[in-house]
RNA sequence: GCGCCCGUAGCUCAGUGGUAGAGCGCUUCGUUGACAUCGAAGAGGUCUGAAGUUCGAUCCUUCACGGGCGCACCA
């Protein structure tokens, strides 16, 4: 049998053979799931994997956080924790919907089309399908995963404590219903959060209009249909006399009466120190408006068209709109002069489309309450973060944080559960669905059509994914250990879990947070499509294996900065396993079936100072694998292996062993098998694979992945 | 406007308060019983610039320049 084993060392090492069989070794072992551990694996050690988005193929981004979270569960796996890794799934509402309407449009059909239940199952099984086709992909990477505990984000114990929160939060006074002046998208035709947002630099032209007594300044003249008040500042000594009155203005439809406010946002630096203001089609119009109790006045609707308030522009599109408002007022000799004017306009993060203010009832979180509680966390550090200056970065989006939008007007997703009054455009949660008529005014209801932004159950997911509160993984895993994820998702995912974490169990959610960067090609530059360099892990797992493709990913990879990942550099650590396979093969050939043996003593001087070297190894790789810092652990065992322990003690070695001194050969050969044994079981985090292959030619009796990690006794 | 990060060998990047490191690439030589997915030797850097702290700075502080990113309601 061992001769057999032994066999597979003449030949090269062969990852694509080998892998998939470890894999269904260790999952068939039951170790992945920490109930199944020996019983000296006591202390729990939790990481909840964010859930992937299921709905395409596992990037190199995915690659990077199984490959690091792996790599701290097998760690701490053969330090002996009672190790959970729990895996998972995303829905990723927004995200998923857009890649199935590209699918849609692709074969000519339209999701306003369809009905909104056929459309639900149609993602459903979509996503289904490629949730599937993930796992396989997460198990091809070598993620030691808690199967058994798997959950989706659409899972009705799942769903069932976000409704809970949405209750709770309801309760306390937390959640709102109300018009505000939301994001919108007028292709996606929904509203986005303010992280969903991005910015755009562009020029535009600034127009002057001779507005009644004043002129204002604006980059919008389309807008001018829906102005119910003129603003200045209430400093500014030019318009201080206007202030109270009503003045009337002209525009291409007639005549307005507006009344001129002062407020103290307005710039008198600014165009002329005089502001037209459109609650309806600008935030900060609308909270001026709100101040001042303005009427907001409609005059676009939700495609982003004039509508029937505007007369003859009436089904225009903004832009057309503006060409044509702006060529009337220049006919009425209405526009004193035009700028350019480069500023930042909001944009859609995903289809870049300038994003339309709307006046929209929405739901709401208060966040300043949940916020507070997360910094309080963060200063007297009950979560700490590697690297350490996330700490000020996420501080900073908690104190400035905004009213969190929560409402999407999308049907995949968690419907958000509350009826909704027609008449007093209130809503009501209802999670029973008791509520027949509006509590308020009695009048009818209606579900709410609209669903949960994916994030708002997501950053329920540490407690929700352990049966928060009663079941025995919550009491026994949580709070976790540590949140490995995208610094790029710290304000999305990670801030608000702590809110949501605290909120809800009273405690933070995970003590520590380990962010990594983008992987970038090898030129440093960002993978996309459209550049054609992205880059795929299953096909480099593959080619490569998957060993290989993990060291690239850790080894040079800073935590919180980009890494930029090439085929070459996979290459370099694929002929290291290889180096690894050989060594291996010439210490079993030379050491006459010797297996590892801590009780012998007889080394001469020269291998204990080997001894003690290896031991000075073992100590720096634990200890900097215990303070995160795995690209330098990976680093110092590659050193060890390739220039110390091949190019130097097995060069050694071969005198040795062709003298033929009997004490001098044993100490050496018994030197080399532990010291093969202990570097084994190190960078088994790293390189799982081919470490537990070599484990089992070694003829062990236990699986590396739970084999106690060496203690280096330095004296 | 505010903030964060980066600026180290040809490229991609580590790293440290005490005469600079890795991988890839390059040059020369070697080697077929662990490994050519190899070995040995080598070329190559005023660690962006300036000032300061220090016995001593690539590393700490300040400023400048260059690059990347985040946040931000001046129409």
């Amino acid at each position: 049998m061992i001769e057999e084993k032994k066999a597979k060392l003449d030949k090269p090492y062969n990852p694509q053979a080998t892998e998939k069989v470890i894999y269904e070794h260790w999952e068939k072992s039951g170790f992945f799931n920490p109930d199944h551990l020996p019983a000296r694996h006591q202390k729990p050690f939790t990481i909840i994997m964010p859930p992937p988005n299921a709905n395409g193929s596992l990037h190199v981004g995915h690659a990077v956080f199984v490959t690091i979270e792996d790599l701290i569960i097998r760690y701490r796996r053969l330090q002996g924790d009672k190790t959970l890794w729990l895996p998972g799934a995303d829905h990723a509402g927004f995200e998923t919907q857009i890649v199935y309407e590209k699918k849609l449009e692709k074969e000519g059909r339209s999701r306003f089309k369809l009905e909104p239940a056929d459309l639900r199952q149609e993602i459903l099984d979509f996503t289904l399908g490629h949730k599937k086709f993930m796992e396989n992909q997460l198990r091809l990477l070598g993620a030691s995963c808690d199967w058994s505990r798997e959950k989706f984000t659409l899972d009705p114990e799942i769903v069932k404590i976000v409704y809970q929160t949405f209750k709770q939060l309801a309760d306390d006074g937390l959640v709102y219903r109300g018009d505000r002046s939301v994001n919108w998208c007028v292709k996606h035709q929904t509203s986005l959060s303010e992280l969903e947002t991005a910015r755009r630099e562009q020029t535009d032209k600034l127009y002057y209009l001779k507005y009644g007594p004043v002129t204002v300044a604006t980059v919008r003249p389309e807008t001018i249909f829906g102005d119910t008040a003129i603003a200045v500042n209430p400093q500014d000594k030019r318009y201080k006399d206007l202030i109270g009155q009503t003045v009337t203005v002209k525009n291409p439809l007639g005549e307005m009466s507006l009344p001129v406010i002062g407020d103290e946002t307005v710039e008198m630096d600014f165009g002329t120190g005089a502001l037209k203001i459109t609650p309806a089609h600008d935030a900060n119009d609308f909270a001026i408006g709100r101040q001042h109790n303005l009427p907001t006045v409609e005059v676009i609707d939700q495609y982003g068209k004039m509508n029937d308030r505007t007369g003859k522009y009436q089904g225009l599109s903004v832009l057309a709109a503006r060409e044509q408002v702006v060529a009337d007022l220049t006919a009425m000799n209405l526009i004193e002069k035009t700028e350019d004017y480069r500023h930042a306009v909001a944009v859609c993060y995903k289809c870049e489309r300038i994003l339309e203010p709307r006046i929209m009832p929405q739901w709401f979180i208060k966040t300043k309450p949940l916020a507070e509680k997360a910094i309080k966390a963060i200063q007297s550090d009950k979560i700490t973060f590697t690297p350490e200056n996330y700490k000020k970065i996420v501080l900073h989006w908690l104190v400035n944080i905004q009213d969190w939008n929560i409402s999407r007007q999308i049907v995949w997703g968690i419907p958000i559960p509350a009826k909704l009054c027609a008449a007093c455009r209130d809503g009501f949660v209802d999670l029973d669905d008791k509520i027949s008529n509006c509590p308020k005014c009695g009048g009818a209801v209606t579900p709410d059509p609209d669903t949960f932004d994916t994030w708002f159950s997501s950053g329920q997911w540490p407690f929700a994914v352990l049966d928060y509160p009663d079941g025995n993984d919550y009491r026994q895993f949580y709070p976790t250990n540590v949140m490995e994820t995208a610094g790029e998702i710290i304000f999305f995912w990670v801030a608000r879990m702590i809110m949501l974490g605290l909120y809800r169990t009273d405690q933070v959610p995970f003590t520590q947070v380990y962010l990594h960067g983008l992987v970038t090609d090898a030129k440093g530059q960002k993978m996309s499509k459209s550049k054609g360099n992205v880059m795929s892990p299953i096909d480099l797992a593959e080619r490569f294996g998957t060993d290989a493709l993990r060291l690239a990913l850790i080894i040079g990879n800073t935590p919180g900065l980009n890494t930029s990942l090439s085929e070459n550099k996979i290459k370099a650590y694929q002929h290291f396993a290889n180096k690894l396979w050989n060594i291996s093969r010439f210490i079993v050939a030379n050491t006459d079936g010797l297996k590892r043996n801590d009780d012998f003593t007889a080394y001469t001087e020269a291998d204990q100072k080997l001894i003690t070297e290896r031991q000075e190894l073992l100590k720096t790789v634990t200890d900097e694998l215990d303070r995160f810092r795995f690209h330098l652990a990976g680093e110092k065992l590659y050193h060890y292996v390739w220039h110390r322990l091949a190019d130097e003690i097995i060069e050694d070695s071969k005198q040795i062993f062709q003298a033929g001194n009997r004490p001098e050969e044993k100490s050496r050969q018994q030197f080399l098998i532990n010291t093969l044994a202990d570097l084994l079981i190190c960078l088994h985090p790293f390189m799982p694979f081919i470490t537990e292959e070599l484990w089992s030619i070694l003829d062990e009796d236990e699986l590396l992945m739970i084999t106690p990690w060496p203690k280096p006794n330095l004296a």
